[in-house]
DNA sequence: AAGATCCACAACCGCATCCTT
DNA sequence: GAAGGATGCGGTTGTGGATCT
């Protein structure tokens, strides 16, 4: 059986946007908003499927972005990010702030790979290329140029993150290897309340909230009536955390 | 100057997830 | 709960410009 086509292939555009396309989208999402957006190629006059208007809006001519280089904080916040998300542009990209996740995503790939490489670093395990990883447990091994501001911003994501660093370092089964270098992270699981306890007053957030992306479809908190967070919905899963759903 | 190669990035494709019926 | 459509996401490809030989 298989599912349709997402439009009529025979009777689309492809390839590169010309001025005239790019006009009638602007115009027409100015004048309707964003959203539907199978039907918006239609509506707009665009012989285009709407994939490919969405992904025009979104990744280029939405008028929030914000074009040209990369800072070098925002560099550090990405490769930060990566070390603990991933490839998950979509939400490394909601810390960003005008820019997009095919953006970021070809910058990663073109530069920040590149640079990690550069450094000694693996780009996908964020760990000295030549050491071997623990099967039992996840750090992450991230080398900052401005090591101290994040560290300042780490320190935030309560519950959530155990830093190590030089001053902090209190596990004795984690060896310090370049301690000018490197901020070594530990990813564990948060406190989770035992099930027969009863709530505290204050709770912690999950790891979405806490990474600023409430209300994402990774968020885990209970709110209340008021929309506000009383407490994270633990899972029945023994480690009783869900790391972004993965499990 | 011309061809070859490299690089950056826009765009496409297929799959996953969400939403509606 | 199942089915099907809509949307979102991440990997990959295509192409134009820059650089090298």
């Amino acid at each position: 059986m298989g599912r349709s086509p997402c439009c009529e292939k025979a009777h689309t555009n492809k390839g590169a946007w010309t001025k005239e396309e790019d006009d009638r989208l602007i115009a027409y999402i100015r004048a309707h908003g964003e959203g539907c957006w199978r039907s918006l190629p239609k509506a707009a006059g665009l012989l285009r499927c709407g994939k490919s208007c969405r992904l025009r809006w979104i990744n280029y001519l939405r008028p929030d972005l914000k074009r040209g280089n990369f800072t070098e904080d925002e560099d550090e916040l990405i490769i930060k990010l990566h070390s603990l998300l991933g490839n998950k542009w979509s939400l490394i990209a909601g810390r960003l702030p005008g820019r997009t996740d095919n953006e970021i995503k070809n910058y990663w790939n073109t530069h920040i790979r590149r640079k990690l490489m550069s450094r000694g670093i693996d780009p996908t395990t964020h760990r000295p290329m030549n050491e071997a990883t623990p099967q039992d447990q996840v750090v992450t091994n991230i080398s900052f140029s401005a090591a101290n501001s994040i560290k300042e911003e780490i320190k935030n994501i309560n519950g959530v993150l155990m830093i190590n660093s030089k001053e902090e370092n209190s596990c004795p089964g984690v060896k310090e290897r370049c301690p000018d270098l490197n901020l070594e992270l530990r990813i564990s699981p948060p406190y989770q309340q035992q099930a027969d306890q009863e709530p505290r007053e204050s709770c912690t957030l999950c790891f979405a909230c806490s990474l600023g992306i409430q209300n994402s479809k990774d968020c885990t908190c209970i709110s209340d009536n008021n929309g506000s967070i009383i407490s994270t919905s633990g899972s029945s899963s023994s480690s009783g955390y869900d790391f972004l759903g993965l499990n």
